[in-house]
DNA sequence: ATCTTACTTTGAAAAGC
DNA sequence: GCTTTAAAAAGTAAGAT
């Protein structure tokens, strides 16, 4: 049975990580070909891996966000590539840093046109902001799972904030469910 | 000890000055936008709320404030767009929009989402147009918001484009410019919205 | 008039102001 | 709060052609 659970897609996964190891930046800026570093704007060095295309911020204390990656398996070989890297520059580099998930955001398609603004009342005003004047999404804070879903007219969704994989699915199961509740499904 | 009580009496006079100034400035802007006495008394209202509930530590008084009179104009069924509330304002619409987001959500003010009909009388006047077409642009925009044509739009632009239309089939002829300053959107959105909302009328 | 580019919103981490 | 990174959704806007 294909429904909108079976739509989603991961965009965009954010994770942390660090080498345990403090990093001379201006250094390593120097050592990294297409490495930007802006410290007066940022404290971060920022890398970016073309395959699998993925952008790394890493800071002095050696603690490294990795985001623009598509998948978590993407999250592991770029920041594999940047360890290696670093190795080869003689920095010492944990064996096997942990990982941690941060954030994933994937998108979804409903199938049916929403009408939000029947929506935003049927959800309940006060776990909905939606201001088509500022934004054309309405914003859905849902508590479990804990993640943040925008809704478009469409019927495209987005959902944020979620650190699993199967958060997205959940989250699509039930707002799908809230929303034939109430009627306003197709 | 006095030193205590002085300080005391120095924070309440300083808060007392801060609620005197805000209370001005709703005053102040709300003129600017011609609204009527009563929705300064609402905004008054929730710009005490605000300051009760400890909502403005982090934020500016002049962004609670305007964000409290852009609620009350809301609340009162006759809303200003950010834009407008902008323009009187010494903060910036994006600030504004946060704020309002911020104190609406806290206050639980649970405010509907703006409704573009809302925007007719005062946009139409604007343009010296009829009763006429006022009542043919809330025609429309009740047919094409039925429709499911108003999810995600704005409603300025929304409501610029019906009356767009409506000048157009009552003989009363504004052009898209005229309409898009008075409604501070551009053509091109009066342009977008009005196609599909002739569609919708049926007329082709 | 149409196209391109860019900005609005959500989420999270990093170090420092 | 801010700064930077990335990505999607859809609406609006600005500048160029």
């Amino acid at each position: 049975m294909s429904g909108p659970a079976d739509s989603i897609e991961i965009q965009n996964v954010v994770a942390s990580t660090g080498i345990g190891q403090e990093l001379d930046l201006e250094a390593l800026a120097d050592d990294l070909p297409g490495a930007d570093f802006n410290p007066d704007n940022f404290p971060g060095l920022v890398y970016r891996t073309q395959e699998p295309k993925a952008a790394a911020l890493i800071f002095r204390s050696g603690k490294i966000v990795c985001t623009g990656a598509k998948s978590i398996d993407d999250v592991h070989e770029a920041l594999g590539i940047i360890f290696d890297k670093l190795r080869e520059l003689s920095i010492p580099v944990d064996e096997e840093p942990e990982i941690t998930v941060q954030n994933i955001v994937s998108s979804a398609d409903l199938g049916h046109n929403l009408n939000l603004n029947a929506l935003a009342i049927g959800l309940g005003l006060e776990d909905v902001e939606y201001e088509p004047e500022q934004f054309p999404g309405l914003v859905y804070r849902m508590d479990e799972p804990k993640v943040v879903i925008l809704l478009f007219g469409s019927g495209k969704i987005v959902i944020t904030g979620g650190k699993r994989t199967d958060d997205a699915e959940t989250a699509v199961e039930e707002i799908v469910e809230r929303i034939d509740a109430l009627g306003l499904l197709g | 000890r006095l030193r205590k009580w002085q300080e005391r009496i120095r924070t309440k006079d300083a808060g007392e000055r801060n609620l005197q100034f805000a209370l001005s400035e709703i005053d102040r802007m709300a003129s600017a936008l011609g609204v009527p006495r009563s929705v300064r008394e609402v905004a008054s209202v929730i710009y005490r709320r605000a300051l009760n509930e400890d909502l403005i530590r982090g934020r500016s008084i002049e962004g609670v404030a305007t964000s409290a009179l852009y609620a009350a104009c809301r609340q009162e069924g006759i809303p200003r767009s950010l834009d407008e509330v902008a323009e009187v304002s010494r903060v910036p619409q994006k600030e504004i929009g946060r704020t309002y987001r911020y104190i609406s959500q806290e206050l639980g003010l649970e405010l509907k989402p703006v409704d573009p009909k809302q925007f007719v009388p005062r946009f139409a006047s604007a343009l010296n147009l009829s009763e006429e077409v006022q009542a043919k642009a809330t025609e429309i925009i009740d047919v094409s918001a039925e429709q499911g044509l108003l999810s995600g739009k704005s409603p300025t632009g929304f409501a610029a484009a019906a009356i767009y239309a409506a000048s157009l089939l009552c003989n009363e002829k504004k052009t898209q410019r005229e309409v898009a300053d008075v409604a501070q959107v551009t053509e091109v959105t009066i342009r977008n919205r009005y196609q599909e909302q002739i569609e919708a009328m049926g007329f082709r």
